[in-house]
DNA sequence: CTAGGGTTAG
């Protein structure tokens, strides 16, 4: 061990080499000179000749180079290194685990971790940090106890502050984050001096398992007490407001930042744009992102993923667009927040885009992005490719099973759904409320009431999950299309919890498909009591009324939505091509190749006349003539994206169609002849479900 | 030691 610390020979000196100066001891040539892999491997080389690399120091600022300071640098690298160490101290292994836990690979930290235990190298002060964080990234609470043991046995755990501070901050990280929240607490409040850093700590661990509220109470006692925060602890209140919808105490640190000069920490400014994006401020938060000097990655995926989880999808996509005329280079995670917005405005093109994209870039197919490769894949009718992705996933969690499952009903395709959810039980993989969700989904588009129920039982019994609000939407779903309309009445009516507007919506919705009217106008006034301003559950039961003849009826319930200055919600449909996403609106006249959309509109219909179309103008506006009326059905949105698909793409190639409302009977019958007609597979997918037309059928048996 | 961005549900 008694190596001396060298003067640099002279060999490296007239070497030609990267290393512009050279100083006179190693350190500084390790550490600072150190820029790139080709000067690592030079020095690594002369160190192995020289036997410096016995020096422990040499090794230490060595592997400090290797796995922390040279970006990007794989862990091989410091892995071949350390590995040809005879007596590594603690000092390596700190190191190594220090590069495990930022490289992402918490698990190898935890190995070594336990490696250095067994080898009787005394973990010290600055291991216990290291290996905290690889336990919090881990959610690893038995070997974080396991850690806080050792710690105590050494004696760092001692209330004081100085170094010991930094374990014990680091001790209630790991319990924050492990969902221990009360025994991070226990500490916290046992510590007699606590610096800013303990404060960040514990906000960070909280943070992490989802306590936002926790960081606000806890911010504003540090305001009431006069203790001291920084940025960091800003960021982390923020990231809370942002999630509790806090605007004012968003608004409040806005001011403080500007008031102190601290808008030049681009990380505080990313924060306050996620914060802003997530109160709905998408706005604000655009004007403070176009004055941010520098954006990074990870600024850039804040303002698109703002703008997608604001439902603002086409705005997603432009600012990803502007992003890559930029040399900023978008990561997985960017793709997450830019294929949730394809799926949900169906864009397929531009998602397989997205698909080849990754593939191209080799980036890790991470559970996040395959399962949101699945979903934009699911919501746009591709289930082949869905599965094709499903299957490459190299892990998978409850997500994507959920994904594909609740995809799977969606498309029609119940049974498979079903039989996905058995193979995810065998895994091991508990399923969750949504999980349940996704199989009773299935169970209603399959038409399996019995299974439907048993499902239902099983959840609470076999898996201990309370059913939500959700689950039992889907149940009354599954009774009511079926028919069993009084049963589903009755399940409504015996619910432990209140039945929300989404449940009497459902139940309106089937009796509309089996012409239920005592229950049908029972379920609008339970519905209008809790929200009065929604067009589509008037226009329900006014189409209920039509169709037993009640026209009277149905016209007064019209009238009613005027003087309540209800508007119904205009139909949208969106067509994608080339990237473009074209959107027609029922009666459209904003598209810009108006005329040919109608004339290739009229011609169709003309073509499936022929064929054995009858329009059925029951869904019609009702005070219109005959003749209007058919002529408004034939302007339906859907029908106008498809008369311009038809037109647009060449022979054969598939239609696929978004639409923001249910299709209409006139539509659905239409679409079918189309698909026979035409010789072409057209997808619709509306706001419940998908229908795959084909050869003059649907997907759906005509049961939607 | 402590800091910002991501997926499912009607």
């Amino acid at each position: 061990m008694d190596v001396p610390l060298p003067l640099v020979p002279a060999k490296i000196l007239t070497a030609p080499t990267t290393i512009t100066q050279f100083p006179d001891y190693p350190k500084t040539l390790i550490l600072e000179q150190c820029k790139t892999i080709k000067d690592l491997n030079q020095i690594h080389a002369h160190l192995i000749k020289t036997r410096l690399i016995h020096n422990p120091r040499v090794a230490e600022n060595l592997l400090e180079s290797a796995a922390i300071l040279i970006p990007n640098l794989p862990m091989d690298y410091p892995i071949s290194i350390f590995e040809k160490l005879e007596e590594p101290n603690s000092a390596c292994y700190n190191l190594m685990i220090r590069a495990f836990t930022l490289k992402q690979s918490p698990n190898e930290a935890i190995l070594l971790f336990n490696e250095m235990c067994g080898r009787s190298v005394r973990p010290d002060e600055f291991t216990f940090p290291c290996i905290l964080k690889a336990c919090s990234r881990l959610h690893a609470l038995m070997e974080g106890e396991q850690i806080h043991a050792l710690i105590m046995k050494y004696g760092l755990g001692s209330k004081g502050f100085g170094s010991n501070g930094f374990v014990l901050n680091a001790l209630i990280g790991m319990y924050a984050s492990c969902g221990e929240v009360e025994v991070a607490r226990h500490l916290f409040d046992g510590m007699s001096e606590r610096s800013v850093g303990t404060w960040n700590s514990i906000f960070s661990g909280y943070i992490r398992s989802g306590c936002w509220e926790e960081v606000v109470g806890f911010f504003r006692e540090m305001l009431e007490m006069e203790v001291g925060f920084d940025e960091v602890t800003l960021v982390c209140v923020l990231t809370a407001c942002g999630r509790l919808n806090e605007i004012e105490l968003g608004e409040w640190i806005h001011e403080y930042v500007v008031a102190k000069g601290l808008k030049g920490n681009p990380t505080l400014v990313t924060s306050l744009v996620g914060m802003y994006a997530k109160c709905g401020r998408v706005d604000t938060a655009r004007r403070l992102f176009d004055e941010m000097p520098r954006r990074d990655v990870v600024a850039w995926t804040t303002m698109i993923s703002g703008y997608s989880q604001a439902n603002r999808h086409r705005e997603a996509l432009e600012l990803f667009h502007e992003m890559q005329k930029t040399n900023i280079v978008p990561n997985e995670v960017t793709m997450v927040s830019i294929l949730s917005s394809c799926a949900v405005l169906g864009a397929l093109e531009t998602g397989k885009w997205v698909h080849s994209y990754v593939m191209k870039k080799r980036m890790k197919l991470t559970v996040t992005l395959g399962t949101s490769l699945m979903d934009l894949y699911l919501k746009c009718g591709s289930v082949g490719n869905a599965i094709e992705v499903f299957r490459k996933m190299p892990s998978k969690n409850v997500f994507s099973w959920t994904v594909l499952i609740q995809g799977l009903a969606n498309n029609g395709q119940g049974k498979r759904a079903i039989q996905f959810f058995n193979s995810m039980v065998e895994k091991k993989i508990t399923p969750n409320n949504v999980t349940f969700t996704g199989v009773l989904c299935a169970c209603s588009h399959a038409g399996l009431v019995d299974e439907g129920r048993g499902f239902f039982v099983s959840m609470t019994r076999e898996f201990g999950i309370e059913p939500e609000i959700e689950q039992y939407g889907c149940m009354v779903d599954i009774l009511g299309r079926a028919g069993l309309i009084e049963e589903a009445y009755q399940f409504i009516n015996n619910m432990p919890i209140q039945p929300n507007a989404v449940i009497w919506r459902t139940l309106l919705a089937s009796c509309r498909v089996h012409k239920k009217v005592e229950i049908a106008e029972e379920s609008l006034k339970n519905v209008v009591k809790l929200e009065p301003m929604h067009s589509g559950d008037y226009i329900l039961l006014s189409d209920i009324y039509a169709s037993v003849g009640r026209l009277e009826d149905a016209l007064r319930l019209r009238n009613q939505m005027k003087e309540r200055v209800i508007k119904e919600t205009p139909g949208c449909s969106v067509i994608e091509m080339n990237g473009i996403i074209h959107e027609f609106f029922s009666e459209d006249n904003i598209h810009p190749d108006l005329v040919e959309v109608y004339n290739a509109t009229e011609n169709m219909m003309e073509k499936i006349k022929l064929a054995g179309y009858v329009p059925n103008t029951t869904g019609a506006r009702l005070d219109a003539e005959e003749d209007d009326k058919e002529s408004s059905m034939s302007h339906h949105s859907e029908k106008l994206a498809i008369a311009f698909g038809l037109i647009r793409t060449s022979p054969g190639t598939t239609i696929r169609i978004t639409k923001n409302l249910r299709v209409c009977m006139d539509c659905h019958n239409a679409t079918k002849i189309i698909s026979n007609v035409f010789n072409r597979e057209i997808v619709v997918r509306d706001r419940n479900r998908f229908h795959h037309f084909k050869d003059g059928s649907c997907s759906c048996n005509d049961y939607w």
